[in-house]
DNA sequence: TTATAGAATTTTTTT
DNA sequence: AATTCTATAA
């Protein structure tokens, strides 16, 4: 044994090693919470490099978010040093994206692509049905969303399966194919499009395909139990069965991306994927202190369907968990800054060890004024606020359309923006022209007179447009960073200018923005320069000739990377936030740990969420399965102190609701909390006049869940009410055609006759008439 | 064409 | 509650 050898195993417990020492074939790590997970995989992937001397550019690491991906980077950097910057180290996207732009033309896109987030996908969607006159048969949401499944299944529009009377599947399928035509038109991607593209190319090119196998030889998946079918197929191709050097890591009562289509089978069945693969349990929590880890047992425990497995610890049983009970959401936000304070003061935990979790995006408001109120130092961990703002929308928008003219989407975004004089027919006329003439906005812009019906003025206007994009086309073409052409595209457009004249608060502060914007393209400059500086400085290794062993971005124009990294990584590594607290969904929780966890409303409706509720057995439910799991995680990343936090009522989504106490609750133990079976919290009982104070043990009669009622004539769909007659105070009377869901939001479609025609209301509006 | 007001609609979680 | 859509006036 070397000394490299020695220093990589130094304090790993027996299946850690084993795991970090298996060589030659698949590898499932199943690790539980807080078993040193990250750990066991950048050892072993220095272990490789350093003792197997296998090179670096041969390993591919993915991971699902960016920020387990920089953190796995820099723990990589601290063992490797300098070797560290040929790993491929990366999420399934940003790796894909990569591959998927160095094999552009074969699948008839350029290198110069632009990747549509899921605004701009809707827009395509919109745009697609009204072509297809198409526009009343379904939401464009749902249709969207079906898509989405179906990229997510790895399935092109023509395999999609369509039961011969599945009207609504052969719509879907209709328009995801006129979808797919349109963003390939615009030479452009959305998510799905990243995996599945390279996975059909990978099929229908096994030479492609094959200068990749030749290239990675070890591949390690982190999170294993969130990939999806797409993402698995990619891996299968990459490292296939069954032989193949794949290291599968994840924890199965970890799985929370069902939504976006992942798969836990993908885990519980891997072995059956990879027969022969070597399965490494890892039990030993060192995280969290034993009565937080019990919790947590006790919850995830009721869920049917796991691998069975309890983790163990040989940590201290530490302090109880401990209940917050309060009045509304305010309260729960006050609470939670005083107890953050207190820990503080008096339990030496510093701010930047404490989180707090939620499990809505709509819940932070709240808890953000509540420390702020405080004077608690935090920070907002929300995936990609700054470039969601609609200014800095429009200028992505212009920067894209720089690299890529033919970005439609893009261009009627920015149109009228700033306001010069382009209005919805002008650009109604010109969008059917180009339509009929399959042609791209810009290429219709360039000879703006041919387009039917349209004014001089129109004209004149357009062919100004047009010479602006074209010249910042130009500027883009010969730029050598992003910083410049973000300046450019600022100074020609005038988009400051124009916020600025404009002279409100409001425009000021978007104003700012925009300069943040190019302060973000600066800074991305220098990282970049100082990468290109460190690569150079490196010694490289004997590469076969027949191996591709180049950085999988290397020639991406400065530009063009950086809008690729604002569409995929957004802005969460801006400010970890030394020295604060960190505020976040469950879901960004997922891989962190703190001292201290304030886990707030936990109520039935918050959390578990109130769709996971619905349906026939919301106890047995796989949606609910899913939030129990989200409880899980939430309950492990806490080290030392665990809060649970709920309110009697919540203001949510402009509705006041009386939630009762969250089922995880019942399923801790009592003396975990530090209390008796007599002091847990009785669901509340109904209240008829809101704002009266009461206590918690109130008692008034009969329980009425009023959380979902709301004053009204007809505050529900419930039974067959098709036939009925309604009246509308703008619509008039009418008669109901179709149902569409219930409770508080239920839609009904209603024949007013005469020049109303059919509409969709919300039951709500209507009186029975 | 633009500005504005009022109405409708929306909301889980993220790459 | 906040955002987005639609109708109407200017």
């Amino acid at each position: 044994m070397n000394a490299h050898e020695s220093a990589l195993l130094e304090d790993l417990n027996p299946p850690q090693r084993e795991a970090v020492l298996h060589i030659g074939g698949p590898l499932l790590v199943l690790s539980g919470a807080g078993s040193g997970k990250t750990r066991v995989i950048t050892r072993r992937v220095a272990y490789l490099v350093k003792v197997h001397e296998v090179f670096p550019w041969r390993i591919l690491a993915v991971t699902f978010t960016n920020k387990a991906a920089r953190e796995m980077r820099e723990r990589l950097v601290q063992l490797l040093g300098r070797q560290a910057n040929d790993l491929v180290v990366s999420t399934f996207h940003s790796a894909a994206a990569m591959i998927l732009r160095r094999e552009a033309e074969h699948v008839g896109l350029t290198r110069s692509f632009v990747i549509y987030d899921d605004g701009d996908q809707l827009n395509v969607v919109k745009r697609a049905m009204r072509e297809a006159g198409l526009e009343q048969s379904m939401q464009p949401r749902d249709i969207l969303s079906r898509i989405d499944q179906e990229k997510n299944a790895a399935r092109l529009p023509e395999d999609m399966e369509v039961e011969p009377g599945d009207e609504r599947g052969m719509l879907v399928r209709k328009v995801y194919h006129a979808y797919q035509e349109r963003l390939r038109a615009a030479n452009a991607v959305d998510f799905g499009d990243l995996l599945l593209l390279l996975v059909s190319l990978f099929r229908k090119r096994p030479e492609v395909l094959e200068n990749y196998r030749r290239r990675f030889h070890h591949v390690l998946v982190d999170e294993f139990q969130d990939t999806n079918p797409v993402q698995y197929a990619l891996l299968k191709q990459l490292a296939p069965p069954p032989s193949a050097n794949l290291v599968v890591v994840g924890d199965d009562d970890q799985s929370i991306y069902r939504w976006r289509g992942a798969d836990v089978d993908n885990i519980l069945n891997f072995p059956r994927q990879y027969p022969g693969a070597k399965v490494v349990k890892l039990e030993q929590n060192y995280r969290s202190d034993r009565n937080i880890l019990d919790a947590a047992y006790e919850v995830i425990r009721k869920n049917t369907r796991r691998m069975d497995k309890k983790l163990w610890s040989d940590r201290p049983a530490g302090q109880t968990l401990q209940l917050m009970l309060n009045r509304d959401e305010r309260m729960e936000a006050q609470e939670v800054a005083r107890q953050i304070l207190a820990l503080q003061r008096e339990g030496f935990i510093k701010f930047s060890s404490m989180a707090v979790f939620y499990r809505v995006n709509a819940q932070s408001r709240v808890l953000e004024e509540g420390l702020r109120l405080a004077r608690v130092p935090y920070t907002l961990v929300s995936g990609r606020s700054f470039y969601d703002r609609a200014e800095v929308r429009d200028a992505s928008a212009y920067l894209r359309l720089m690299v890529n003219p033919r970005s439609d989407a893009d261009l009627l975004r920015i149109i009228n923006t700033p306001a010069r004089g382009i209005g919805d027919t002008t650009v109604e006329r010109v969008t059917d022209y180009a339509n009929t003439q399959a042609k791209s906005l810009y290429e219709v812009l360039s000879e703006p007179e041919r387009v039917p019906a349209l004014n001089s003025t129109a004209v004149k206007r357009l062919r100004t447009f047009h010479g602006l994009l074209k010249s910042l086309h130009d500027f883009a073409q010969g730029t050598t960073d992003a910083a410049s052409a973000v300046d450019e595209m600022l100074r020609e457009t005038k988009l400051v200018e124009t916020l600025v004249a404009e002279g409100s608060d409001e425009s000021n502060t978007r104003a700012e923005n925009l300069r943040e914007f190019l302060g973000a393209a600066q800074e991305f400059d220098l990282n970049r320069a100082a990468a290109a500086v460190a690569a150079a400085s490196q010694p490289r290794e004997e590469v076969p000739p027949e191996v591709d062993a180049a950085p999988l971005s290397a020639d991406t124009p400065p530009l063009q990377a950086f809008l690729e990294q604002i569409s995929l990584v957004g802005d969460a590594d801006a400010e970890v936030g030394e020295g604060r607290v960190a505020l976040m969904t469950l879901h960004a929780a997922k891989g962190l740990e703190f001292d201290a966890v304030f886990l707030t409303g936990l109520e039935d409706g918050v959390f578990p969420h109130s769709r996971a509720l619905k349906g026939e057995d919301p106890d047995n439910g796989e949606e609910m399965a899913e939030e129990r799991r989200l409880c899980y995680v939430g309950f492990t990343r806490a080290r030392k102190r665990l809060f649970v936090s709920l309110a009697q009522c919540r203001s949510l989504f402009g509705e006041l609701r009386y939630n009762p106490p969250s089922r995880f609750l019942r399923d801790v133990p009592p003396a975990l909390f530090g209390i008796s079976e007599q002091d847990v919290p009785e669901p509340p009982r109904a209240v008829a006049t809101p704002p009266r104070k009461r206590t918690w043990d109130d008692d008034d009669g009969p329980r009425i869940d009023r959380s979902y009622s709301q004053a009204s004539d007809m505050e529900s769909v419930s039974g067959d009410v098709r036939g009925m007659r309604v009246r509308h105070e703008q619509f008039g009377v009418g008669r109901i055609v179709a149902t569409d869901g219930t409770g508080p939001n239920a839609k009904v479609t209603v024949e007013f006759g005469g020049a109303v025609g059919l509409k969709r209301v919300i039951a709500r509006f209507l009186m029975p008439g």
